[in-house]
This record gives structure tokens, sequence and C-alpha cells, in this order.
DNA sequence: ATTATATTTGCGGCTAGTCTAATTAAATAC
DNA sequence: GTATTTAATTAGACTAGCCGCAAATATAAT
């Protein structure tokens, strides 16, 4: 078993990796809120552990161990989320900071019973694929929101960020997942855009706030 | 919100002080598996925080506000157990080491929805009381097996020791929570006894066996 | 009362994980 | 190609939580 958090290091590089980009230590600094000074010594220990590869140049990568412990976790934070919204009642923007604990306890066999549990959701509630025993994790087709030509509508189907203030904001507008959604007007100017939220009257968003809507 | 090992010394004291005796610093590092010297510091930790007193010649006690943190922790506790045994599952005698670690998850809030999801239950998997939101625990009247008189008979409300060797154990000899069981004898020269389960033929179990199992 | 045993406590030291400050190396700008 | 900025790294220090050893203090036994 790796401690707390050796599994938080693992998560974020995995998260990091999710676009191809070099995973560089001041990114993953950043993303645990941490000094890099201490992520270079938790790099050394996850290395020798063979759960990462490091090179300067190109930054950290996940071995094969890494990407199995990597979603033994990820697995367990998406199926714990499904059972606090689904079963005990929590809002969107409450389920994640729980999920981050509750990952971390336990084995595999619990994630089992747990998912079997649930009826095996294929997604968490931000619309995320929830990795199986095996490890496979469903390919989804997205976009975000402020890549998409206007005029066509789209769907919901997952959001990047998943702070507390984020997913409310969503929820005041009436944005959840499954939610259909047009562009009407990119405003050159800024980047923010003009869209229709189901039928409803129009609304004007951020061009940050339509990077963090992913549709398709 | 107090640490992980915090924690579990508030949960131990608590469980230490339930009959009543002088709850040393040896004692504390025997039930956390501890050294005394690594004990002393944290009671040191535990007084500053007002969550406990110490007296070198009274032993260590619960205050209040210590009452109410060990409280939560042992609610969340068995209330875990509910959900593990009840909705995953999980048998007996496994439920306890994954609680350990889930007691430790998230707030009050928590264990609202937990109880109020698995129906408001009123004992554990063991047979010890839920407390509730209130810090309110109900008294149970359970004498140790070995202490009841001959010839009646009484029903298993709880066990003691809840390792993993004892309850499997028990669950070979057929004896869980509810179970009747009758003393048909007692043997005076190493105080083992001769018991009826249920309607079955007898068995002869050791006095520390006895001492372990709580009838009423 | 004196010895024997057990408990408490102080002290130094250990590991995991973190920090700040300073240094070195690499990338980018000019 | 040198200067400037940014990233990586080293060194030293800190906290939480634990340990072992040895001295001091209680408690129990004779």
């Amino acid at each position: 078993m790796h401690s707390f958090s050796e599994e938080n290091y693992l998560k974020a590089i995995y998260h990091l990796g999710a676009d191809g980009a070099k995973i560089s230590l001041t990114a993953i600094a950043e993303a645990l809120h941490n000094n890099p000074a201490s992520v270079i010594d938790m790099v050394k220990k996850l290395t020798e552990k063979k759960l990462i590869s490091y090179d300067k140049k190109k930054g950290a990568k996940l071995t094969n161990s890494g990407i199995k412990a990597a979603m033994e976790i990820i697995r367990k934070h998406r199926l714990w989320e499904v059972f606090l919204l689904e079963k005990l009642g929590y809002k969107w923007d409450e389920v994640h900071n729980i999920a981050e604990q509750l990952e971390h306890v336990g084995d595999s066999g619990l994630a089992e019973r747990l998912e079997k549990f649930l009826g095996f959701p294929d997604y968490d509630p931000h619309g995320d694929p929830i990795p199986k025993a095996d490890g496979k994790i469903a390919e989804v087709f997205k976009t975000m929101l402020i890549e998409v030509e206007a005029g066509k509508q789209y769907k919901v189907v997952a959001v990047k960020d998943t702070s507390a203030e984020f997913l409310h904001y969503l929820q005041k507008l009436g944005i959840g997942i499954g939610t259909r959604i047009k562009v009407i007007e990119k405003i050159a100017f800024d980047g923010s855009l003009v869209i229709q939220i189901e039928k409803n009257t129009n609304t004007t968003i951020s061009n940050k706030f339509a990077e963090n809507v992913l549709v398709s």
C-alpha cells in the first residue's frame, strides 16, 4: 500500500498527463499546492518505487504500475462520488472534497463491492468515466465549450474544474451533466460567449468559464 | 478537526474508561500498540487541547469536549460498520478494519447522512449501540458470558474483542448477535464453560472466550 | 521498612513530509 | 551570444508522531 501523500502525487501526475503535455516539477507543485523543493523529494521516492520515471527534460511520467495505482485511486474516488450524490444526497459541488479522503481508504476489494452496490456506474457526477477493475477507462469524446462552433447544439458531458465555486456557479446557471447548450455568439474582444442554456434566454459567460465546460 | 492520531487516542481512552478503571499511560500504550514514551507526548498535546485531563495518580480522563469528539468517531465507526455489512456484503469479521479508516473521514454531516441512509440503526454488527447525533448512547445491559449463572438461557448482544480471529471463531461455532446460549456447566479447574448454542449439542469454550461474549 | 517490580518521564534520535532560502542549470529574450 | 527570466536542485530546518534508553517515582511484596 502507498501512503496518503504518495497516492495524491500519483493522482496529480495522472491528471496532469491527460493532455500529453510535459509534467514539470513546478506543475506538480502547483497542482498539489506544494513547494517544488518538496516535490523533488517525493519524485525521487516514487522513482525508486518504480511508480514513475523522471527526467529533467522530459518531466515525470507514470510507469505501468504507476498507472495501475493511479487508476485504482481514481476509481475509488469516482465511485465514492456517485455514492455520496446518489445515496447520501450530497450536492454536486460537495462530493469532491469528501471523496478526496475516501479514495485512500481500503483496498481494491472495497472498490469492487462499492461498484456492485452502485450498479456498475460508468460515469461519476462530474461526467468523468469510472475506471473498471481491470484499469480500463472509457475514452470520452469531449471538447471545451470555448472551442465548439457557434449555432450547433451540444450536450454537457463533464466539467474540468471541480472547485466548489465553479460547481456552485454552474448550478446557479442551471448547467449540469446532460444540459443542452447552444453557442449563439463568440465575442472576439475578450473571448466570452453568448450561450443558450436549454431553451432559456441567453446568458454571457467568460472564456475561462467556457474552458471548463466540456461538451460533445 | 483533529488528526488521525489524536482521534485514535481519544477513541482508545474512551474505550479504556468504559469500566471506570484508571487509565494509565501504559494502558493507552498497550491499546494502541505504542511506546509509553510516545503516549506521554500525545497526552500532553490532548491536555493542552483540553480534550482530556491527566494526572499521574488518577490517570487520563476525557473532558466534555473530549467525550463529544470520541463519540463522533465511534458514531462514524459504527455507522460505517453497518454500511459495510448491510450494503456492501462484508462479513462480520471484516468490517472492523475498514471502518477503522472510514471513521476519520468527513465531518458530522457525513454521519448524519449516513445514519439516515441506513435507516437510523441502533446497533452496529457487533451489538454495540450507535451514539446518536447529540452524543447520547444507549446503555446496554450486558454481562460477560463467564459471569452468568448456569442453566438459564441468554442472548448474545455484543462481543468485546473485535479481532478477525475471534470473530472468525465465533462464526465457526455459529454464534452471532441474537444467538441464544445456555451455560450447562462451569468447570472449576480452568474456568472453561460447557454451553449449548441454540438447540445444538454442547460445546466447550475457554474462559478467555467466555469473557469476550456479552449476553443479556 | 526494605526490596522488588512497575510506571512515569526526560532526552536524544528517527522518518515522512513539508518549508525557505540559496544555487545551479536551462530556456528565452534581446 | 550575452543577459534575463524561469525552472530545477541542494542545503538546512521544522513538525508530527513515533522509538529506545535510562533515571525517577510509585506501588506492591516480603
